[in-house]
DNA sequence: TCTGGGGTCCTAGGACCC
DNA sequence: TCTGGGGTCCTAGGACCC
């Protein structure tokens, strides 16, 4: 049977929620309707367009790009700071007015949703069901989505990208080639900035021109993900719309320096409030890492990671933080800093722990103290309770409020 | 020009084993 | 002297997404 899928998509989402957000609050102008832009705090070297108006967008600014750049664009651009307690207030509103329709939706992003109605229509047509979404989105929540309707996942995104805001589109099989053969070879999802350049090389301009290429050379150049988006640009995936909770694979935390630093104890200090937050996540996920790791960016932009594979299973802060200290110290060679980083990875469920009959009294210790650390940070605030003393070091690291 | 942060997945090369 | 092949595991790095 053809499944029913829905791919429901913010527009200009970080923008729009803080339009909403002013307007409620009683702002007299809808920065939707004048060239504005959402941005990181440029003082703090995190200055880059997170979202834009239409208005912006004509004006050639691009997300993703340094505000810098936007401003040369369009001097007159109002830049906002991104505020991610608004987002995630507005992405949990969204979330449940479609979970109405279906309990099989995947939040593929703060910003877009997977829905699979293929055993909720009750004997309703699919596009009434999407028009009802986005109306009562528009009216209820106050922003506009887009929504593409289609028979799998891949289809559903490609089609709520087309004509935007506030917009309906389907992307059934036998309107591929009239809908989507004809588009750039970027617009197809998965395919990026740098194979782009490879593709177009070998001819392939659109998306068309993929499709009518033998897959078996597509898949002989490119790998596995040649195969992908060969598959891709034929309308072919049979991936489901992953509705249950999933647990995360690995937890990261980084952050960019608001200078660069070459001080030792100064980069350790950023590294353990680092390791803290994400060793916080780690416990408040019941699950345990097996392997840690580190990433340093200099002054230049050159990326060097390490990683460690331990021979046991932990969320200890302590044993962590000794752990990706030791890779810093390995990789750490004298330059300036920009970035910091720590992740663990190979994540397994709390309770698929070996009890270790030899389980010392320091590490007993220690996961009690962790314990009761989490506590005081979930009573009073995250950063009101921590080890990495210094306030410099709080004030830059910050704990986004979680995903419902 | 000045370039975030959080993820997932894949690949290549080297170590090591039989 | 000059010398296999196959498999697994680990690490580093990079592509892509929003």
């Amino acid at each position: 049977m053809e499944r029913q899928i829905l791919h429901v998509d913010v527009n200009n989402a970080f923008l729009s929620w803080t339009a909403v957000e002013e307007l409620k609050n009683g702002a007299n102008i809808d920065i939707r309707t004048i060239p504005s832009i959402i941005g990181g705090d440029e003082e703090k070297r995190k200055g880059v367009v997170l979202a834009k108006s239409n208005i912006a967008k004509q004006f050639g600014i691009k997300t993703g790009e340094p505000i810098y750049f936007a401003r040369k664009k369009c001097p007159k651009i109002l830049v906002i700071n991104s505020n991610f307690g608004i987002y995630i207030k507005y992405s949990n509103k969204l979330y449940e007015l479609l979970s109405e329709y279906t309990n099989e939706i995947q939040r593929f992003s703060i910003d877009e949703c997977f829905m699979d109605l293929t055993h909720f229509l009750a004997g309703r047509k699919i596009m009434d069901i999407a028009q009802e979404i986005k109306y009562r989105v528009k009216k209820e929540l106050g922003f506009t989505v887009n929504i593409g309707i289609a028979h799998n996942k891949l289809l559903a995104k490609m089609a709520s990208d087309f004509e935007k805001p506030d917009k309906i589109h389907t992307l059934y099989e036998n309107e591929i080639e009239e809908k989507m053969w004809k588009l750039n070879i970027s617009d197809l999802f998965m395919v990026g900035r740098k194979n782009v350049p490879k593709l177009e090389k070998m001819g392939i301009k659109t998306i068309g021109d993929l499709a009518k290429k033998q897959e078996k050379d597509i898949h002989r150049i490119f790998g596995k993900y040649g195969k992908l988006i060969w598959e891709y640009a034929n309308g072919i995936d049979n991936s489901k719309v992953e509705y249950e909770k999933e647990k995360p694979k690995c937890i990261g935390n980084s952050i960019t320096l608001p200078h660069d630093e070459r001080n030792i104890e100064k980069i350790e200090e950023i590294l353990l409030a680092l390791t803290e937050q994400v060793t916080y996540r780690l416990r408040k996920q019941r699950m345990l890492a097996r392997v840690v790791g580190v990433t340093l960016k200099t002054s230049d932009f050159v990326v060097n990671s390490h990683q460690k594979k331990l021979n046991y299973l932990t969320d200890s802060t302590k044993i962590i933080y000794e752990e990706v200290k030791k890779l810093l110290i390995e990789l750490y060679k004298d330059e300036p800093i920009r970035l910091i980083g720590v992740k663990v990875e190979r994540l397994e469920d709390e309770k698929e722990k070996q009890i270790s009959l030899f389980e010392s009294k320091e590490q007993e210790k220690q996961g009690k103290l962790d314990k009761v650390i989490d506590e005081l940070k979930n009573k009073y605030g995250y950063n009101k309770v921590t080890r990495a003393g210094k306030m410099q070091v709080n004030n830059i690291i910050n704990l986004k409020e979680e995903k419902k």
